[in-house]
DNA sequence: CATGGTATTTACACTAAGTGCAAGTTTGCA
DNA sequence: TGCAAACTTGCACTTAGTGTAAATACCATG
């Protein structure tokens, strides 16, 4: 039998991707259904269509499956970085990769997952796992760039405070917006990630309570929360 | 019987002190004698000499409770931060800060925690966190210093890339020396540190596969590279 | 120093996480 | 077609983590 899509992967492979995509589906839609912490391993195996034993042999934790959300939100970035010039700077790479956070498709799922988790201390370990895991792939895709003679600590500095700096625009764009994904919300998460590499290329020079600072920033002290 | 310290703790206070690192303690003794994650909270307990349930009123997790040699050896950087001049720059301050930590008083139970578990991925993930509970309160001193009409992008971003240059730089040292605490090893670190900061300061405009890669300097001057 | 109020510890019971194992089922391949 | 390897499942088991109520330790009174 022909496959009718000349895909690389085998049946096999399909079938486990199409079950941890079902997993991971089952499981945001319980906590979105549930809230945090009021449901089981159990429940969301239950609506996979799975065993309780196979959520474990794709998930080594309830709060993994929710944070696949995070991981692939992440990948995303981390291919379109890969795809950037090699010649050009690793910040402005950065940034170019960055941008394609703030798109509906991918910001979506993710947005979903802040506004859901906001309070849960369990889940929030998990998020951070995602992030430091992203971490070190972007260390590799920069040691790939640079030569593998690269300072070590050049590496792990640059690759830890891109993603620092990414993940605190993430979250102030979050605590200004919520999870609105409008086309204006959505730049204004692009200005702060912009910004973000902006500070970082120039070493946090300027002091940033200074009237100067023409950005598209002035959403920063708005009293509304929500 | 009037206490012989003049301290202004009660004797619970104290107790609870006590306590708590007795369970420290016990849980560390544990992971010393049989490795990582080849004992369990009873054990733990058994060895502070107080119940499983009060193991649990202590520490939520029995990761948490190896992770609060973390905690405290970022306390101690974060202690000596607020202690720095208001007028100094962030990053001085940090440098400063950071130095703290290549002592061998305060490194010692870190670099110990750092080579028991290596390989752990479930205690990494406490590691995390504490990093990024540091890093919160981090936030919370620069707010406090530059003014809470602080751009909190600014803080959030500053914060996070001190915190994982610190964290590269523990990496980097540990990784070339390992558990070492002797003053060369430890003077090693405190170069990373200030290295570190360095690259920071520099907005990582130094492309670092150059030869020498001695950079102590360039550290003052920030080229605006964006 | 007795006495009562409050904080802390403990025992017990319970739910749910996570793992090892062996038997059943599906897929890939010759 | 049939066999080997990969995957799924059920079952049993240990341990994590939490609620509750009784017991114990601390602290302030008179």
């Amino acid at each position: 039998m022909t496959s009718p899509i000349p895909t690389g992967l085998s049946r096999r492979e399909l079938n486990k991707a199409a079950t941890r995509q079902a997993i991971a589906d089952a499981a945001l839609a319980l906590l979105r259904a549930k809230g945090a912490g009021a449901f089981t391993v159990e429940d969301i195996a239950e609506g996979a269509g799975v065993s309780r034993r196979t959520f474990f042999n794709y998930f080594p934790t309830l709060e993994a499956a929710l944070a696949s959300v995070v991981d692939s939100f992440l990948e995303h970035a981390l291919i379109e970085f890969r795809k950037r010039p090699a010649d050009e700077s690793v910040l402005e790479s950065a940034r170019a990769a960055l941008m394609a956070l703030a798109d509906p498709m991918a910001a979506a799922p993710m947005a979903e997952l802040f506004s859901l988790t906001q309070d849960n201390r369990v889940l929030a370990r998990s998020e951070l796992e995602a992030w430091d895991n992203c971490t070190s792939k972007v260390i590799d895709a920069v040691r790939e760039r640079l030569g593998s003679d690269t300072d070590e600590l050049y590496l792990r500095a640059l690759a830890g405070s891109v993603i620092s700096c990414g993940k605190a625009a993430m979250t102030v764009w979050f605590e200004a917006c919520g999870p609105d994904l409008s086309p204006a919300s959505l730049s204004i998460l692009r200005q702060q990630l912009i910004n973000a590499m902006g500070l970082l290329g120039s070493g946090f020079a300027t002091p940033a309570n200074l009237p100067g600072s023409h950005h598209a920033t002035s959403t920063s002290p708005s009293p509304e929360r929500f």
